[in-house]
Order: structure tokens, then C-alpha cells, then sequence
DNA sequence: CAAAGTAGTCAGAGACTCTGACCAATGTCA
DNA sequence: TGACATTGGTCAGAGTCTCTGACTACTTTG
């Protein structure tokens, strides 16, 4: 009985997606971006269009507030964000995307397309699909955020 | 045209590993492995049954050799491993597991294949076995270890 | 054998994350 | 309405993870 890999599917999950963030890294460190450190991207990611909050912002990514707030800070210095008052509560501040995130979402974005252009011809139209099917599906039981964003 | 989701395929992988990580570690913590961060399992893990030199360790985890040791240091203090001289290179010396080790691992892989049954009666044993063939697949263009351990 | 390369360590610094304690604004309910 | 719990966020301090640079010891190569 032939097997095909006996990488356990956690694995096999994280090969694809940490070269997938490598390349992005290089290509946004090339382009000036070379501060902006995976941690902070893994925030910046998660900011709404409209600003959100760093209580949400840590929730997402799991991490505690003072982190996300550390992060925020560094974020802020950089300027790739913005905190403005949020009009609906005092207490709260909405973390907002600044000129230089969207321009390194851009970007990233981009790479993300090129990277998915590359899985597709390794791995014919078919069965990308059926992956992307698969994940979606997935992402059902192990997201806690599943409603978000649909 | 019905989009199915906007996330991108990186942020779909990463997800149900992620969800995979956290259920490991709850079980391995509340069993007494509550030392063995995830930094110091992502070594651990690459360590074969004959064990495996530092430097091949740093390698495959993708950090330098000085992070590999001192992960390796803390491995040793709390029981995981034990360090032994390579008989064929006597710069080199083999980090090998040790019994706490072995414990662990069969915890974990227990927790492994709870969760990849748990994957499949959720998508199906059909697109189950579509993921993990796409998985497998995508290594070769995405694992630069993709040879070794067949 | 001398030069170059490889295995690993030591030292120091920066980045990331957590716990605990705290303040201010908001929500709840008797 | 007024005490009390909850929620959004910050400050301080500590531990963990990772890196760069410099170094020693052994091996390989010409």
C-alpha cells in the first residue's frame, strides 16, 4: 500500500502558507517596506476598510491587547496607521489604514495573485479549486472569526 | 458570479493549522508538557530516530544555528532531548529524543489524527483526500526540504 | 600541510508576547 | 439615579524568541 506522504496535514497546511509569506516579505522589503515586521503585518491585516478597534484587532490574531497595542504603536511610528476617536464610544480609538498600508497592500496583494497563478499551473485549474473548496469548508470548524468578512 | 470567499488562499491555510497548533498544545499542556513552547516543538519535531545535527535542525525550521541552540538548550534542561557525539564527524554532535519526547509525540499524534477525523467527517472522505493530495503536491514547489523524508 | 569550509558556541541586542495593575467610559438594574 | 460590573485601552516589568557578529575546533581539499 503505497503512501503518499506521511507529513501529518498540519504540516502540509503550514509548507505552502509560510512561502507564500516568505515571498511576500522579500518582494515588500525590496520595495522600501522593510520595516513592517510579520507581526505587525499580521495586525495590519486585519484592519477594516473603516478603522477597528485594537480590542478586535487583538481578538483576530490572537494575541492580548497590550500586544496588539505594542504593535499598533510601532505601526503608527512607521506610518502605516492612524488612531482616530471612535464617534460611537469615547472609551474606544479606531485603528485606521494610512497612505503607506494601502500602498503595501497593494503590493502584497499582487504577490499574493502571482503566487496563486503559480499553484494553479503546478497544480492544474481542477484541483485548485477543489482545494480552495476544501479550505473554505475547512475554515468553517476551526475559525472562530467564520462570520466576519464573508 | 458568486465569490465563495475573499480570503486569500495564504490566510486559508494558515487558518485550520493554526486551529490544529492551539489543540495540540491544550492537550500536551493539561498532560504535563506545559514546558515545550512552539517555538521548541517546531525543532523538536524535525528531529529524526537517529537524531539529527544542529545545523541540519536550523536548516528545516529555518532559523540560524544560534536560535536552533538555544532552543536545543532549553530541550536538554527540561528532558526532551539529550545531545551525543556523532561518530562520523567529531565537530558535530547528534540531538537525539529522549524518552519525555517520545511521550509527547505519541500525545500529539494522537491529537493529529483526532483532528484530521474530525476534518473529514466534516468535508468528506472524497474532498478530504482532494485536500491532502493538493497539499502534497504543492510541496514540491513550496518546501525546499520536499526530498528528504518521502 | 596550508587554505578553505563546516559544526557549533558565546555575547549582545532587538522584537514579540505575556501577566498584573490600573484608568476612563459605558451598560445594567434595583 | 446611583452603585457595580463590563468594556476599551494603557503602563510597567519580565520572559521568550530571534538575529548579527565574532570566535573555536574539526574536516576536507588541492
Amino acid at each position: 500500500m503505497a503512501v503518499e506522504s506521511e507529513l501529518n496535514t498540519g504540516v502540509l497546511l503550514f509548507l505552502p502558507y509560510r512561502a507564500l509569506e516568505n515571498r511576500i516579505f522579500a518582494v515588500l522589503a525590496a520595495a522600501g517596506h522593510d520595516d513592517l515586521t510579520p507581526a505587525q503585518a499580521r495586525v495590519l491585516q486585519r484592519i477594516g476598510p473603516e478603522g477597528t478597534r485594537l480590542t478586535e484587532l487583538a481578538e483576530q490574531a490572537q494575541v492580548t491587547k497590550q500586544t496588539a497595542g505594542f504593535l499598533v504603536d510601532q505601526l503608527e511610528k512607521t506610518g502605516y496607521v492612524r488612531r482616530e476617536p471612535d464617534p460611537t464610544d469615547r472609551r474606544a480609538r479606531l485603528v485606521c489604514l494610512a497612505q503607506r498600508a494601502w500602498a503595501a497592500k497593494e503590493i502584497a496583494d499582487g504577490i499574493v495573485a502571482e503566487v496563486e497563478d503559480e499553484w494553479e499551473r503546478h497544480l492544474g485549474k481542477r484541483r485548485m479549486k477543489q482545494l480552495r473548496e476544501a479550505l473554505i469548508l475547512l475554515r468553517e470548524i476551526t475559525d472562530p472569526w467564520a462570520e466576519r468578512q464573508p
